[in-house]
DNA sequence: GTAACGTGTTCTGTATACGGTATTTGCGCT
DNA sequence: AGCGCAAATACCGTATACAGAACACGTTAC
């Protein structure tokens, strides 16, 4: 038996490191409303929570700030997680408008039979979630579809572009979307995208995905002014800590 | 006299920072090219040249991967400035269409007189840099231009995505275009661009953003594999430092 | 009572120390 | 010479230590 020559697998990509593991438990914390805004944080009182030192904490908060997720408090009295304005929601679907719609048009650039059957596993994937009426599966389900035509656009800059964008997508939905009946109803619409794709209509693909990014925003900031008005009536100062 | 309240200017800010400036100097040095692909760097090396400790550098280098401008070596053995490819400054070019078109039509919503001037003074000043031929000086102003033009978008989160796409811009302009004749022609296009803004001509803003980046991607993509080809026949292979 | 001031507290940023892993070097053995 | 294995080296990631800025508060002087 010839004794492989140990492939070098990259062992997994040496170790998943403490930062990105603290970073992504500090991100998961955001998106889920569990850091929410109006707090302060200290580094210290973070790196207790994740069992942490604050060297992890301190690396894992300059890439939260460096994507907006957060902002420093003042003088440095500690950090904050960024507010999620209707403002915001607006401003980030229209940047997303325009980069699904590149997505699609070059995703459909020639014909793709071949996402064809991928693509309709997703959608399935998606409905049944919608059935499920499991808010995360959902946003989960949704960020999976988009993600596939980006991915399908080969383009790696708009990949890593839109990554920051889907943080603050999953995080959008998962703050407004409490009632999730208009997740329900996407799936048609990205239905109507894949074919366009799958059949080379870049027009029809890019038009079809720069209409979908406009509704989903709608229907978005229809919900994030019921949610922010009357927040804004009871409006908490959570000014003290403790 | 009284002893004047002390308006509370935010003192700039607080402090530069050492991470801050740490990281920009590296930053320059990327675009400059001082740091070029190829060579291995350790956080120690870097420190001492910077003169600073190994702390705001390793925080520096974690930023700089995000974006992408550094990449690590296999195995925890230094990091390397990122290849600036072909491929790469296409995908780039490729992304700007669509965000550049995307600031161009927003700014174009309604007329906007009062972007005449200021916007005319970028002009000129381009012109005058382009006269003068010299390089970092047209960079800067051509930056300069569209930033203006984003920023007349009123879109926060449209200005915050390019950010990241100006430093790869910016570095690509100042490795491929040696030969700066290129960059002297883009004022006439940057002027029609700016007159469909101040008329409100979202349309025609749009379309011209578009066209203004195809064409520079073009002479970009041009220059660059007249730049590569040669490099990849003499292809250097440094592995070895020191 | 209140303004001025000193002192302890909080909190961050930066430097340094420590431990572990991958690689190179060196040496004995065949 | 060439191989195997141990010791030394090279680096990084993480923890800890330290210094300085901003704030809170009590005390003192009027």
């Amino acid at each position: 038996m010839p004794p492989r020559p140990a492939p070098r697998l990259s062992a997994l990509d040496a170790a998943p490191a403490l930062v990105e593991r603290t970073y992504r438990a500090l991100l998961d914390a955001i998106v889920a409303g569990e850091l929410a805004p109006g707090e302060r944080h200290t580094q210290e009182a973070l790196a207790e929570r994740l069992g942490v030192s604050r060297q992890p904490v301190l690396q894992a908060l300059l890439l939260l700030r460096s994507q907006g997720l957060v902002k420093d408090e003042p003088n440095r009295r500690g950090v904050e997680v960024a507010p999620l304005t209707a403002a915001f929601v607006q401003h980030l679907y229209g940047v997303r408008g325009a980069l699904d719609a590149l997505a699609a048009r070059s995703a459909a650039y020639r014909p793709r039979p071949e996402l064809r059957e991928p693509g309709a596993a997703l959608i399935r994937a998606g409905r049944a979630a919608a059935a499920a009426g499991e808010l995360r599966a959902m946003v989960d389900a949704d960020v999976a579809f988009h993600r596939f035509l980006y991915d399908a656009a080969h383009n790696p800059v708009l990949v890593e572009t839109a990554e920051v964008h889907w943080l603050h997508t999953r995080r959008a939905m998962a703050t407004y979307l409490r009632q999730t009946a208009s997740l329900r109803t996407v799936w048609n619409e990205h239905l109507a995208i894949l074919n366009a794709v799958v059949r080379g209509d870049a027009r029809l693909a890019e038009r079809l995905a720069h209409e979908h990014c406009e509704a989903s925003a709608l229907t978005m900031l229809r919900a994030a002014v019921h949610h922010e008005l009357p927040a804004a009536a009871g409006d908490t100062p959570t000014r003290r800590r403790r």
